[in-house]
DNA sequence: AATAGCAGCAACCGCTATCGA
DNA sequence: ATCGATAGCGGTTGCTGCTAT
């Protein structure tokens, strides 16, 4: 009957993900592919749950995933499925290659949402805002304040998309893989090699943010490096050429075909930087 | 310089559809 | 056909760093 439960929580880590579990989960993708996460933890000698390890792996350690802000481009594809999809993130995510349902929820919460109140567009129905609205809402009032300080004059133009669209959400609220742009919406778009590229995280200019992503990414090979026998073998290194070639020396064949990180890409000859 | 408040993001929680015994 | 486990999804929380006072 059944299966095994998923797993019990009792003795399991919670919390941050450090470099060294990330380090773990790592080499058990690149070495097994995403098999049945229920196992994951146990045969990658990790404290943490099955979900626990998809959801790093997914949100975070895969690696075509692109690192930092969304672009003008993307916020604007962002804004026009949701006003036909909602707040189906996977759907929308499945849209934007690299990008994570987690990653653009986030960034509708804390940056679309602003835009478009302060565009007068309510976020949820994509219609304007009525006056009576917005003087009901005081605290929409104080956003305001916050988002004149970051509003970008151009943004705004390429958001009137929105203004006119017609709103599939509204009428049926259920709507299922609207076709857009003519692919379906439960097909991943495939991912072109330029569209994988992430700058190296040089000293950062566009940022002041330490904790910007976009950095995360070499503080994690950073602290890699910290570990007892781990070494680096480039001046410019990166994770995923070192965990390739780490496999290749120990004659473990990697599973490109099912479901490798590197899935459908020819890993000896990658033109990019995949952090 | 100290600190309170805010913003951004990673991770967790709980629900549901799907799958397998 | 049924029941229970799993994977995936969306909502929410909590931590961390930044900014304003």
């Amino acid at each position: 009957m059944g299966r095994q439960p998923c797993c019990d929580k009792v003795g399991l880590k919670k919390g941050p993900w450090t470099a060294e579990e990330d380090k773990k989960l790592i080499n058990f993708i690149l070495t097994n592919g995403q098999c049945c996460w229920r196992a994951v933890p146990k045969l990658a000698g990790l404290l943490r749950c099955g979900k626990s390890c998809r959801l790093r792996w997914t949100n975070y350690l895969r690696p075509d995933l692109k690192r930092g802000l969304l672009s003008e481009f993307e916020e604007k594809m962002v804004i026009d499925l949701h006003a036909q999809l909602g707040n189906r993130w996977s759907k929308i995510a499945s849209r934007l290659p690299g990008r994570t349902d987690n990653e653009i929820k986030n960034h509708w919460n804390t940056h679309i949402k602003k835009k478009l109140r302060k565009m007068g567009i309510d976020p949820l129905t994509h219609k304007p805002l009525s006056t009576a609205e917005e003087h009901h809402r005081p605290q929409q009032q104080d956003q305001k304040k916050q988002d004149d300080k970051t509003m970008e004059p151009e943004t705004s133009s390429s958001l009137n998309s929105t203004m006119s669209k017609p709103k599939e959400e509204e009428d049926h609220p259920m709507v299922k893989d609207v076709d857009i742009n003519g692919f379906c919406t439960d097909e991943v778009p495939l991912m072109e090699p330029h569209e994988t590229l992430v700058p190296n995280c040089a000293p950062s200019t566009s940022s002041s943010s330490p904790s910007s992503s976009s950095c995360h990414s070499s503080m994690f090979l950073e602290e890699l490096q910290q570990f007892p026998g781990f070494e680096c073998p480039f001046d410019d290194f990166n994770i995923w050429d070192l965990l390739i070639n780490e496999e290749s020396d120990k004659g473990i064949p990697l599973d490109h075909s099912l479901s490798s990180p590197l899935m459908g890409f020819d890993q000896g000859s990658l033109p990019y930087e995949l952090f």
